[in-house]
DNA sequence: CTGCATGCAAAAAATTTGCATGAGG
DNA sequence: CCTCATGCAAATTTTTTGCATGCAG
């Protein structure tokens, strides 16, 4: 693990840029949230930040989370809960998921096929594509074969 | 136009096999929804529904909108505002979503070669897909030319 | 008739905002 | 230093729930 990870620069520029200050808390929550594998929510990234420095509030997480998602770092989305899921934007291999509707197990997956598709769908509409969520849904194998809950 | 659109006997058929009735609200309301194109959130919803009958109350509204994410009829997602988005899951043709970062503006596209192959990644997986979601993130056309806001 | 559904309003949850103080550039 | 950021708490916004009564089956 090198010191400095791929969203310290850019957040860093886009502050600058913005005129934004890259302060403790935001070099913290940054820090915490792209450490985090996977989506985690507000309640899950506050309570993770916390841990760290006890005295960060949660108005100060979700300014930051607003920062890492407008400079692009992040994305927040929502599967059917009821808060919403943020997850970071640039990881080495985008992945997109699976999702069963009846046990909520959610399984990540990448398709080649599907990324370049999708790029020439969005050039199709004049569009210069920078990121995209694809969520399946459906039920799994064991859902299926042993359906437990019914 | 027929009388009776394709959701209606779903939507019955749910309500039924859950011990669940059709009253006239629920009958509103998910006529209402259907009707109107396009994603749609709880306010706007709510208001289009109020006009046709006044007293119908709010709390009507989310329930009827879970029974219809439940039993499959709608979709929720959030595209990045503050509040929940809804959309019919049984159109003719379904259509993902081409959305600028910049402006707001949504597309919306269907492409055959991404469904079947969404369909593939699911079997590969063990999974039985039931629907999907996808939307593609970037700057459109207007919005690259002549940037109006910066 | 019986029990689920409704409307209302209150409650809970999620997110935003105002303000005095602290700290980054 | 000057301005933006923070923490706190209050304010908003969004969604859920309790309860008496209404209505579908």
């Amino acid at each position: 693990m090198s010191d400095d990870s791929a969203w310290a620069e850019p957040l860093q520029n886009y502050l600058s840029k913005n005129g934004l200050r890259l302060t403790n808390q935001r070099k913290l929550i940054a820090q915490t949230f792209f450490e985090t594998e996977g989506h985690l929510n507000f309640e899950q990234l506050y309570e993770a930040v916390r841990t760290r420095d006890s005295n960060i509030g949660q108005a100060t997480v979700y300014r930051t989370l607003k920062v890492l998602v407008e400079s692009g770092l992040a994305n927040s989305s929502r599967f059917g809960g009821n808060s919403a899921l943020y997850e970071p934007a640039i990881t080495d291999d985008h992945h997109d998921h699976l999702i069963c509707t009846e046990c909520g197990l959610i399984i990540e997956f990448c398709d080649e096929e599907i990324e370049s598709r999708q790029n020439v769908v969005a050039k199709q509409n004049g569009f210069a594509l920078k990121d995209h969520t694809m969520e399946l849904y459906g039920s799994c194998q064991r859902t299926n074969a042993q359906c437990p809950k019914r």
